[in-house]
DNA sequence: CCAATTCCCTATCGTGTTGGTAGGTTTTAT
DNA sequence: ATAAAACCTACCAACACGATAGGGAATTGG
């Protein structure tokens, strides 16, 4: 499951795209437009804002920005960053603890496996992918 | 993050399908082999006995055995039943409320796409499949 | 028939995560 | 100076997870 952390994150960063210019965007807007609360997502853009997805800026004027362009931005970094890693079982994944019994596992290929693939997966999709969409132009015009 | 519930039920079965002769295994047995509390064991048993994946019988001389044939279960299923649903977001899956938002989500058509090539992952793998990686015959060679 | 064995059922419980709130501090433009 | 905005720290209710405990019901060996 991903959580709303992650969801969010996205919301925000395809949000910051619709609205992509030089100027920074308050926070308080995105919070409006995409019915989330002000507070939860400051914790939110902080995450983003201090590992340099996008750039925070302070005072009357300020707000957020991207810091490069929305197709240069791939689901799966976001997704890594705010949810921590997108390993199905705790043996893989970053902070994967080594387990002893990993040389006769029989199920750890297979989760390995699917690993792979959903980091593969969210890797392929860009958040210009996923603004596109709303444009009928789909990335994914073909699976619903 | 797929839970214990979960990994725990596909090592029951994938024990089951290592003993499988017309005897059948005490949950004793299964538990000493997989080093997982046999009391914890019981409630996921119980589940898989109960929606007719394995067979269970009282008694002396009791004890677990399967239905069908290692090759005839799939991964997902036994997920599905102990995981409930494999869904990445709550929007999708059998017990899906409707979101008001679902005609022009920017992100549903991707989640959706993700969860159903994670049902098919899962249901492209057998029990059978898992044993027979321990025998150095497996399905995943290529991937680890 | 009795007692041992085994699956089955219900309740409980500590721990951690999730989703969110609250209040304050710092930085900046006007 | 003042207002606006990001930033930081702490806290909290609710829930899920992982597991334990204690018994009850069915079956069989003797």
């Amino acid at each position: 499951m991903i959580s709303t952390r992650g969801r969010y994150a996205i919301r925000v960063m395809i949000d910051l795209a619709e609205h992509n210019t030089s100027e920074y965007i308050r926070l308080k807007d995105i919070s409006e437009r995409q019915g989330i609360s002000q507070k939860y997502l400051e914790s939110i853009t902080a995450t983003l804002s201090k590992s340099g997805l996008i750039d925070g800026a302070h005072g009357k004027g300020g707000g957020y920005r991207l810091n490069r362009q929305p197709s240069d931005y791939s689901i799966g970094e976001i997704l890594r960053l705010t949810e921590g890693s997108l390993a199905p079982v705790a043996c893989l994944g970053c902070d994967a603890k080594p387990c002893e019994k990993e040389a006769t596992c029989r199920t750890l290929p297979m989760w390995s496996k699917l690993y792979n693939m959903v980091n593969d997966f969210f890797d392929g999709i860009s958040v210009a992918d996923l603004v596109k969409k709303g444009e009928d132009d789909g990335f994914f015009g073909a699976c619903l």
